[in-house]
DNA sequence: TATGAATGAGGATTCATTCAT
DNA sequence: AATGAATGAATCCTCATTCAT
């Protein structure tokens, strides 16, 4: 109970003030138990952060990873606004973890750079080959113009990643629906093939 | 000269590591000065972070006013890239600035958080003003299509923003032109007229 | 039997380690136990010393005790010499109890000052005694030159506490062997009566 | 100033209550200042002991090596009672640089086990290395009897650890200086030759 | 302008100890 | 007899900051 009562305020506070801004003593307090306590859960604060990093990334994963499940029935179109839906439903529903994985993809501690860059790539990699499939899905189907694949994953990625950093800094919900949308259909208009 | 080799070291590291992550005997030492040395240009650890960031800013600021500037005469597919490629330049000729304004507007250290919305927001609305200028004249020249202005800004910011988070952490210069290329052209196809 | 394994264990790492600089949780490791079990079979922390403490100057009293009662029969020399085998057999049979034995006789903690001088006090009293008593032996003999008994007495414990200190630095065998030969060969040389 | 202070205390204080048992916060209060100037001085704990440490076994090795230079005149005799005394006096002006060296010789912390075996090899080597020459001149002039050099010195430094031992734990003056001569009587006994 | 000395505040971590189970 | 959870006290150490020089 202790355990996951930290491992979730470490989370949010690391993600919010960063490693070095944040004290294990802010931590045990958001838990309502004193310093030490952490030590019975954690070997120290790089565990700790560890910890909740390796969740981040999973979480984050198991997200993506059920996008080319559910990719099946639906448009080309459909499904690829359904990704860029869904990263925003992700960082919705978990504001802790996006903020997280955000944070610590782009400026990880030193300690973590190396094991970050990785699960970064592997990350990337599990991202790239779901759009591709959903690319190529949508050029069978003559959705998308015929065209090498490669530039128009290289394009969504794109879009997803600015929508990432968007949703950080503009607060307004509005607005990052009308930027999602916006980007979107101007992603679409560039792919799409003119028959539809 | 140290007071400006200190904002420089202090960039560097401020960037690289943090504001809890940087202690002022880093940069200090970086300097080859100690510690007390700081205080005879700088208030304080705070007032040597808000100089670093305000120079920060204002170099970036400058780079996009300068977008304003040299747009006429060019075709409008044409300055819409070298948009992107002088943002790219600033990030290679300017590395440091450059972390540290995408880390502190993305992530401000709390004391931080108000002074950065607004110089944000002023920022953002500079470069929004540009780049909507660049449209306009697109669609006055006819070489993008006629259609409500914000959107084709909006997405323009966006795969400018996507471009920023790749830059750090894509980090061979091939694979990033690369991306560079294609999320341009695929925003172009997007956006432009059918007459060119 | 954890309460004897718990001895066991805190005599060696006191012994090895110092009793600042040995954890409770070390010696409960090394059983397979965790801390808190320790506080089963002892109160605290000095009371798991004491009681270490107690039974390592049991073993090593008991060993002089014996000293006496086996001295008869032989010649002076033979006994005499046997006193510092004895001490070195009992070195190398319980070298846990031996370093413990010497650490804290010379070196006690703060806590256990008075009680381990009274105990060094008795014990050498009972060493001296033995050791009287072989001398006299000895010279009813006539083995050992006529003469005031105290010096041979305080030389031959001197000789023996040289012993000590050496057997915990020179690590050699053969070494401290020669050594101890050595310096009982000049002992008897020197208390010996020329008749022989 | 506050450096030698700092070094003087802790020699003390190490000394008497060992590297564990000693915080760096007493230290400090001896000196009248509060812990974290400390490190204006020395690196950490194990470089504030390792100082302490060096200057204990160089103020003990000159000690030594004194030995040596002055041995000419006098006779054989005269001239290894002076070691011992000497040892003495040095006990006398120097306690605390003697229990210290006495101490971590005898049980150093688990860091530095490597670096005083070294010092110890060294110092003993220097040691032997007077002695021997001592005892040679005290077989030319025939105050010692001819025989095997190696075992006089054995049984000479044995005597010599016998009294270090025992001056820290015979706190008398009166007991120690006669357990101090009757051992070198028998000790003299045992190597002199019968023309003196 | 620059430094050496010093400090208060705070941070991570260890440790002996307690208590409910 | 043994453990998991928790804590108070203390330890080493870092850091921003000050001040006299």
């Amino acid at each position: 109970m202790t355990r996951n009562k930290l491992r979730a305020a470490a989370m949010r506070l690391f993600g919010e003030k960063g490693y070095d801004g944040t004290a294990l003593s802010e931590i045990a307090k958001e838990v309502g138990v004193k310093t030490p306590a952490i030590y019975a859960f954690y070997e120290n604060k790089e565990d700790l952060f560890m910890t909740v990093f390796r969740e981040a990334m999973e979480s984050y994963n198991t997200y993506i990873q059920e996008l080319s499940e559910e990719q099946n029935m639906t448009s080309a179109r459909d499904s690829l606004y359904r990704v860029l839906s869904r990263q925003y439903e992700f960082y919705q529903k978990c504001p802790e973890e996006s903020v997280f994985v955000l944070r610590y993809m782009v400026f990880p501690p030193a300690f973590l750079k190396e094991t970050i860059e990785e699960a970064f790539l592997q990350s990337d990699e599990l991202l790239t080959k779901a759009i591709e499939e959903l690319i190529v899905h949508g050029m069978e189907t003559e959705a998308i113009r015929d065209q090498p694949v490669q530039p128009l994953v290289d394009s969504f990625l794109n879009v997803m990643d600015g929508l990432s950093m968007q949703y950080f800094y503009y607060t307004s919900r509005e607005i990052y629906e009308r930027k999602l949308n916006n980007a979107f259909e101007t992603y679409w208009n560039g792919v799409r093939s003119n028959y539809n």
